[in-house]
DNA sequence: TTAAAAAGTTAGATAAACCTAACAAATATA
DNA sequence: TATATTTGTTAGGTTTATCTAACTTTTTAA
């Protein structure tokens, strides 16, 4: 049995580690920022998860996922995306509200509901926020996308996902008029501080590098 | 807050006294039986939920739940035959699928959810074993309803539940071909041992009186 | 290259939900 | 009514997940 507790350091090492890009590893207080505990609250339960062969780890290095581990995280993960789509899709929740309900959610313990639910979402691939939902084998398609502080002036794309997903910023997001799929065309850029000028649906919005460099476009 | 282990307990609270008939109060042993834990735990966790003003009870009296108790129990249930009825009618569970389950989906903390579910269904007013779903305000509607054992012989009947909803017992209805609105005629009775003959779907079979006092018909 | 800062570990404590074993009160029955 | 049985309580212990405070190792930078 894997606690539910177990299951969110599983989930938390999955994101920082396997799921960004040129990292490999995280070390034990930055696992104690991402989930909001103390230092010596994760090194108690690296020793169970180290006990269970989900992590590898040696006293003083770094932590990495086993196998094992990862493929626990990763079903998580698939939970998580699959119930933020159904909440998205057909319980009419916002963008910005879907993630805390989906974090409980994920924790239910069901293989058939996890596959009806998908069946009945039409196997979806990618969730509301356009992150990859991983299949029932644990694949996850890689999405090739760029932020749109990379794109060139003149240049329209479409908006895929987001890279925080905090409720401020998802908020911020809605209120400018924009959405996953939405067309963003790049009208200027300041040499100064990176902030660009946008139009989405007819309408121009400065917005800063820090929020550009959040979204994901294609 | 109220934790997921204490909603149990007001659950169970629910069951024993205000949903069974002639009872208003229980004791300690009887809910330890019915929660599966000990009479220690119990006493326990009561002291907590007596703090709480969820519960009355004085040392050595009987355990009834206040107005505040009762109404979180009533939401609780409220939840658990929603999904219930999502599980059974979306997600292609069966009778005996869904119980397990709803017993987790039944904490899940999100007001919206559970309006949009119930929207979503059609604003059901039965689960799939026949019970009551309280609406928003907590209302109750009460089924008029018999045990089959007490149908005169000759008379045709239609089932709306069922009193104990074990797997091993709704699987055995099951494998009978019957269901939630099936009709059954009641053909004879031993006088000896309260058994009794019946027809569904053009079949016969004979059940215990035991059988027919868990199913109740109109 | 060594001292300061950052990162990681250990020991001891707490709260929740459970347990066992011993005891006390209430109820049922001889 | 007295005693046996059932029911309920208390005290003390365990496990899980958390904490604080003190300490150690590693890394960084002067």
């Amino acid at each position: 049995m894997v606690s539910q507790t177990e299951e969110n350091y599983l989930k938390a090492l999955f994101h920082l580690t396997c799921e960004s890009e040129h990292k490999i590893e995280a070390g034990t207080n930055e696992l104690a920022v991402y989930l909001e505990v103390k230092p010596a609250t994760v090194n108690d339960m690296l020793k169970k998860l180290k006990e269970k062969k989900f992590v590898s780890y040696e006293k003083y290095g770094k932590i990495t996922l086993t196998k094992k581990g990862k493929s626990i995280a990763v079903e998580i993960v698939r939970k998580h995306r699959l119930w933020e789509t159904f909440l998205y899709e057909t319980m009419n929740f916002t963008w910005d509200e879907v993630h805390e309900v989906a974090e409980q959610l994920e924790h239910i313990k069901s293989q058939k509901l996890v596959e009806q639910l998908e069946k009945f979402l039409g196997f979806p691939e990618i969730d509301p926020h356009g992150d990859p939902i991983p299949n029932a084998e644990g694949e996850i398609k890689k999405i090739v996308r760029k932020s749109l502080f990379e794109i060139s002036i003149g240049a329209v794309c479409k908006l895929v996902s987001v890279k925080d997903g905090s409720v401020a910023f998802l908020q911020y997001v809605g209120k400018l008029g924009m959405g996953l799929n939405c067309k963003i065309k790049v009208i200027s850029r300041q040499e100064f501080d990176g902030s660009m000028e946008i139009e989405v649906n007819s309408q121009r919005f400065t917005v800063s590098q820090k929020f550009a460099n959040n979204l994901f476009v294609v």
